[in-house]
DNA sequence: ATGTCCCTTCACAAGGGA
């Protein structure tokens, strides 16, 4: 199984570079975030025309979160389904079974700077995350896949004190990072790759891409009975650039699946 | 060095968000 994670910074003004890129690497599981789209814009057909399935989980103007899937899509849950009024105000995670994969598209608050309302807000939704994922059938093959908005370890940032009034890198953040790999998912990069200044992030402004500075922030977290199988990790970062790149280049990892029902 | 991009609207310019 093939699992892609990308955030497109608005599908509309990327599905031509989206759709292209699908059609190369082929993928059979896609988690994308911030689509930025309604759900009645999202457009299906055109994926499905390329042979997948998809959800969506969208309000409009902000955030959104979608999965396209060519080994079945079942089981689609919104949000935290239904858990907490408060932190599903944004569509930020979308949870399917694919292919005898829990699969989760998730898109984590930005959280602006520390100390800000959007940070408190940030780390109250890791939380409810967490809970979250109390749910989950221990025992079942679990993928969380999305943009973070945390750099788990200081070799995920250029440089650590010029980022974003700290947040991404400050303590709490990291800790609850942490704390959903303390349940026994892993970061999945980290497994392929030691090397620091990899990265799957660069801001637009300033040439940042070119000048390397940029943020791993882009994470597949995959359950140990999943990391058993893993194949090729690869962040894209062909797909940062050219003509009317996102923000973000795509994280791919391939599996070989113990068993699929 | 806030140097970009994408969204929306009391819309064709400006503000919000990242």
């Amino acid at each position: 199984m093939r699992i892609v994670t990308w955030n497109v910074n608005s599908l509309k003004a990327r599905l031509p570079r989206v759709e292209e890129w699908l059609t190369q690497v082929r993928p059979d599981v896609v988690c994308l975030q911030e689509t930025k789209l309604a759900d009645a814009a999202f457009p299906a057909l055109t994926f499905q025309a390329l042979g997948y399935d998809a959800a969506h989980h969208g309000e409009g103007r902000w955030n959104g979160v979608a999965l396209l899937s060519r080994v079945g899509l079942a089981d689609v849950e919104y949000g935290f389904g239904g858990a907490d009024a408060e932190l599903e105000r944004e569509a930020r995670i979308l949870t399917a079974t694919c292919g005898g994969v829990r699969v989760s598209s998730v898109y984590v608050p930005n959280g602006r700077e520390v100390g800000h309302d959007h940070y408190h807000y940030k780390l109250a939704w890791l939380a409810g995350l967490s809970r979250y994922l109390d749910r989950d059938d221990p025992a079942g093959h679990r993928l969380l896949c999305g943009d973070f908005n945390i750099a788990p370890d200081d070799r995920d940032v250029w440089n650590v004190d010029e980022v974003h009034g700290a947040t991404h890198v400050s303590a709490p953040e990291r800790a609850a990072l942490a704390a959903l790999c303390d349940r026994g998912l892993v970061d999945v990069f980290r497994e392929r790759y030691d090397a620091g200044g990899l990265y799957s992030w660069w801001d637009y402004r300033a040439g940042n891409f070119h000048k390397g500075k940029g943020m791993r922030i882009d994470l597949i977290l995959a359950s140990r009975s999943l990391v058993a199988g893993l194949g090729a990790v690869l962040i894209d970062r062909n797909a940062r650039k050219g003509k009317s790149p996102s923000d973000h280049a795509p994280l791919l990892a391939d599996f070989s699946l113990p068993e699929v029902p």
